[in-house]
DNA sequence: CGTATGCTCAAACGATCGTTTGAACTCGCC
DNA sequence: GGCGAGTTCAAACGATCGTTTGAGCATACG
């Protein structure tokens, strides 16, 4: 075993970075693993070695990431459901930015563009393997923004908050008209990004 | 030449009719001429024929959807820009039906599952090729949103059409939460999501 | 009728794909 | 030192990719 104090990452964890940006830059199927293994530096058997499979690869960056977004979400949402005093803010701000906060690392927004592939892509098993990793955290927002708009009937929520999902996975992936200006900081860039999706989302999640 | 009488569509209709459909399923690199041509029921050399490679194939797909999409958007534009009645409602319709719309004809949903994926894409060129053909008519709404807002920055509006524009791929591309259900038939479920659409977006343009 | 033109077809091209193989290498441990 | 498990490596596997080729077919025109 390699000693993990080295300089370097393990096989494993440079395979998983590099597959990341490449799936972001070409699609699952467009990305090589010979691409691949060559941008990580590592040979070309070790996909198949570490992770039995190039779909199983696949499966491995998003558990990676969904895992680490869906835990940070749930921590923040925790902090303010159920509470009286809690606004549609409050929530929105436990929903999004989470997300947002996963482009703190270089790969996140990569992995946005990797995200809306995949719900692009017609393979059942990637969409179930999605919609089980999902589903769950999306079901605790859902029923608070319920609590929180009463005079909305459950679907009118489900509506909401799934328009709410496009915007954010719009702005995230960096696809829009709305890129960052060349004059604000990533950082400061994400805090202005996440104040307009809040108060657009909130005026759209109360409206009438 | 074959009488475009006869029953069949014609060879380049037929392929981009398979184009469409199997790269919103299976990607641009994800679908092969050899599927393609098959589904399409012409012979494998067609598509270099007709169209010259494959990536002019790809381009021709997006030409023929966004053609029509961008002239159903200007006309439906055009009958209430600039009038004194028109309301934030009416602007968000003209945007937003005719993308709706596209989805009459079988294809239109799939259509919007490979420009999704198209955004995605790292291609430069196709990139380019479609802001060239996006920018012009986009420019008008913004513009026609800006002096429905005056109290709004020039980029403020810019960040608010683009959420929009998130939740519209987002509510038309089939892949959120909200999926038509079994007792809905397609136009109504049409126009529940242009409803939804229209008054969650009025909102969040209009918010503070 | 003969020929030119537009199109379709089966077959093949070289390149690249995901995966497998078996030998070589690197360790900790007896 | 030497065995053995864990890992890396170059090489090769068959399959499939986009594209090209040249013969064959149909229709239009002299």
């Amino acid at each position: 075993m390699p000693a993990p104090s080295a300089a370097a990452q393990s096989t494993k964890e440079r395979i998983l970075g590099a597959a990341e940006e490449l799936f972001a830059r070409h699609g699952f199927e467009g990305a090589s693993l010979r691409q691949l293994t060559s941008a990580a530096g590592v040979n070309l058997a070790a996909v198949n070695y570490h992770f039995g499979s190039k779909d199983r690869l696949v499966e491995e960056v998003f558990r990676r990431r969904l895992d680490q977004l869906n835990g940070h979400r749930s921590t923040a949402l925790a902090k303010v459901a159920g509470l009286p005093e809690t606004t549609i803010e409050d929530v929105l701000a436990a929903f999004i930015v989470p997300a947002l906060e996963l482009s703190h690392d270089a790969g996140g927004q990569l992995f946005m563009r990797v995200l809306v592939r995949a719900f692009a892509e017609d393979d059942d098993t990637l969409r179930k393997f999605l919609s089980d990793n999902y589903r769950h955290v999306m079901r605790m927002f859902t029923s608070e923004f319920a609590r929180l708009l009463p005079h909305l009937t459950k679907e009118e929520v489900y509506w909401r908050v799934d328009l709410v999902t496009g915007a954010l996975i719009h702005a995230m992936s960096g696809i829009g008209m709305i890129q960052r200006r060349s004059d604000v900081t990533e950082h400061e860039h994400r805090e202005l990004t996440a104040e307009h999706l809040i108060s657009f989302s909130a005026a759209g999640l109360m409206a009438r």
